[in-house]
DNA sequence: AGGACGATTAACT
DNA sequence: GTTAATCGTCCTC
């Protein structure tokens, strides 16, 4: 289950991205992103729905950072946070509506060497991607590559890739409030896979405040 | 021009 | 569980 099974099949067109958030984030759960020879399968994600998202970075209307995510769906927006990480998201939606997905942890399933190199603080595989920031280390992302576009003028996929992976079926899924937002953190827009090793703690945290049981194992 | 703060992580008690 | 690290972005003088 790694580069082998990835790149048996197609990468998902950019009309997958054409989605409301939510429906996309929904989607990328089980999906296996490709960069520089790392693949990740990921498994938690978090939407965005940008102008009309009070916790979106395109809330307040667009500027220099966040130009690329009121261009067309498709495309990479990279940000920088607290001095010194950086954290991926996968624009979608349509054309100006600035709504993104954000990547906040998966699991390394192939070039684990490369990962292992470019985390080396990581005590475990499965901590390698556990983390937004972790995950676009993992992928060796930065703000160099925050625009860019999953698909060349004649549609074909890039050096990024997100192909299919593994469909995640609906009583896997989880939801939760948003990590680290001011602004509408209660919309439970925070995706992940019920009890998968490589979902960020944070979530975890978050659970232990909620009231009552888990609405299903694992979360 | 200046300051507050952030879609976090790693290290430590 | 707590906290330092660290600087680009954005908002306010």
């Amino acid at each position: 289950m790694g580069e082998q099974t990835s790149e048996l099949s197609e990468p998902l067109p950019r009309d997958f991205f054409m989605r409301p958030a939510l429906e996309v984030a929904r989607d990328l759960l089980g999906r296996v992103v490709c960069s520089r020879g790392v693949s990740v399968r990921l498994t938690e994600v978090e939407a965005y729905a940008g102008l009309d998202d009070p916790a979106s970075h395109a809330y307040r209307g667009p500027t220099t950072r966040t130009a690329v995510m009121f261009g067309p769906p498709g495309h990479l927006y990279v940000y920088f946070v607290y001095g010194m990480h950086w954290c991926a998201n996968l624009v979608c939606g349509n054309d100006g509506q600035a709504a993104a997905v954000l990547m906040r942890a998966g699991e390394v399933v192939d070039g684990l060497d490369a990962a292992r190199t470019r985390r080396p603080a990581a005590r475990s595989d499965r901590e390698l991607a556990r983390g937004p920031a972790r995950l676009a280390s993992a992928l060796a992302f930065t703000g160099a590559d925050s625009g860019t576009d999953l698909f060349d003028e004649k549609g074909r996929p890039g050096w990024l890739r997100v192909f299919p992976g593994t469909p995640v079926p609906e009583e896997s899924v989880c939801a939760g409030p948003r990590v680290g937002v001011v602004g509408a953190a209660e919309w439970p827009w925070r995706l992940w896979i019920a009890g998968d090793p490589t979902v960020s703690r944070y979530q975890r945290a978050a659970e232990r405040g909620r009231r009552g049981r888990p609405s299903r194992p694992g979360c």
